[in-house]
DNA sequence: ACATGAGCCTGTGGGC
DNA sequence: TGCCCACAGGCTCATG
C-alpha cells in the first residue's frame, strides 16, 4: 500500500498511542500473509510482559519492537492498523496485540500482500536512498543507475532498491511537479531536472505526511480518518481532466508502465 | 538490461 | 438488482 507518507502516518500514530504499553497477549489469526508467519519468533518478541518500544518507519516498512526483538511490517497494498475490539475479531484482522491496560491493536489486510519479518539489522530492510533527504536523492540521481539507464524514470523512482518509499502515486505526482514525463528514459533526464526532483520529492512527501497521507479507495488512518493528500493529487487518477497548471490547456493522459498506471500532462511534461 | 505479463489476494466501481 | 470486467497505494518471478 501505503507509500512512505502513509506508513509514516501509521508510525507516528502508533508511537503516540501505543508506545510504552506492556503486552499481555499476542495473537495470530492465520498462519500466513504473503509469507508464513515466524510464529515462535513473533511470540517471543511480543511475549507477555514485554513493552512496545516506539514504532518507526524504514522506507515503506513499519518497525514494531520490544526489548526482545524487532519486526518489519510491510503493509503490501491493503495493510493497515486499527484499534482492535478483541476478543471480537474484525474482518481481515490477522494479528492482534493486546495490552495490559485493556487496549488492543489490530493489523488488518484484506489482500494479504503484507508480511511481518523479524530482523536484527536495519540493513536487512532497506539500504536504498532516503527520499526525505535532498542530499541522498542528489547522490543516487548522479549514479549510473540513473544517468546511464535506459529504463523509464518513473520505473526507477519506484525501484525500492534505489529509493526507499516512493510508490505509484508519489512517483507520478513528483514527475508532474518537476515537469518530466514518466515515459522519459533515465539517461535523457537532465542534471537540472534531477536537481528539481531532489528538491520536490522531500517537500512533497513532507507535505503528504503533514496531511496524514493519501486516501484512495479504502485506506484509512489509525482511527478511520481519511488522509488529506489526495486533495493535492495533481495528476494521479485524473485521466481526461484539464491540467491543473493555470495557463496549460493540456489534458491528462494515462498509460501503463511496468504494469502500473501513469498519468501525466503531455504539454507540461516532456 | 530492459519491458511485459502473471501471480499473490479481496474489494470496489463502472458498464450493461 | 446482479453480473462481468478492470483496476487498486506492492513486489517477485518467468519469459522475451
Amino acid at each position: 500500500m501505503p507509500e512512505l507518507p502513509e506508513v509514516e502516518s501509521f508510525a507516528l500514530a502508533l508511537k503516540r498511542e501505543y508506545a510504552g504499553k506492556r503486552l499481555s497477549e499476542f495473537r495470530l489469526h492465520r498462519k500466513d500473509l504473503r509469507f508464513p508467519f515466524d510464529k515462535p519468533v513473533l511470540e517471543r518478541i511480543f511475549s507477555r510482559g514485554s513493552v512496545l518500544l516506539e514504532p518507526y518507519r524504514i522506507a515503506k516498512q513499519l518497525v514494531l519492537s520490544t526489548e526482545n526483538g524487532m519486526v518489519a511490517v510491510s503493509l503490501g497494498m491493503s495493510g493497515s492498523f486499527i484499534p482492535s475490539s478483541f476478543p471480537k475479531i474484525a474482518l481481515h484482522e490477522h494479528v492482534t496485540l493486546i495490552f495490559e491496560d485493556g487496549s488492543a491493536l489490530a493489523y488488518v489486510d484484506p489482500r494479504r500482500f503484507g508480511f511481518w519479518k523479524p530482523f536484527v539489522a536495519a540493513s536487512e530492510i532497506s539500504t536504498a536512498a532516503d527520499p526525505l533527504q535532498e542530499e541522498s536523492l542528489l547522490e543516487i540521481f548522479s549514479c549510473k543507475k540513473f544517468t546511464d539507464s535506459e529504463r523509464s524514470v518513473k520505473d526507477a523512482l519506484m525501484d525500492q532498491n534505489l529509493i526507499g518509499g516512493i510508490g505509484n502515486i508519489y512517483a507520478v505526482e513528483a514527475l508532474f511537479r518537476a515537469g518530466v514525463s514518466p515515459l522519459r528514459k533515465c539517461s535523457r533526464v537532465k542534471h537540472n531536472e534531477y536537481r528539481k526532483l531532489s528538491e520536490i520529492i522531500p517537500r512533497m512527501l513532507t507535505q503528504a505526511i503533514d496531511a496524514g497521507g493519501s486516501t484512495v479507495s479504502t485506506y484509512r488512518r489509525l482511527h478511520g480518518e481519511s488522509g488529506g493528500f489526495q486533495e493535492l493529487h495533481l495528476v494521479y487518477d485524473r485521466e481526461g481532466e484539464r491540467c491543473s497548471n493555470q495557463r496549460c490547456k493540456g489534458i491528462i493522459r494515462r498509460a501503463t508502465q511496468t504494469g502500473r498506471s501513469s498519468w501525466w500532462c503531455p504539454r507540461c511534461q516532456k
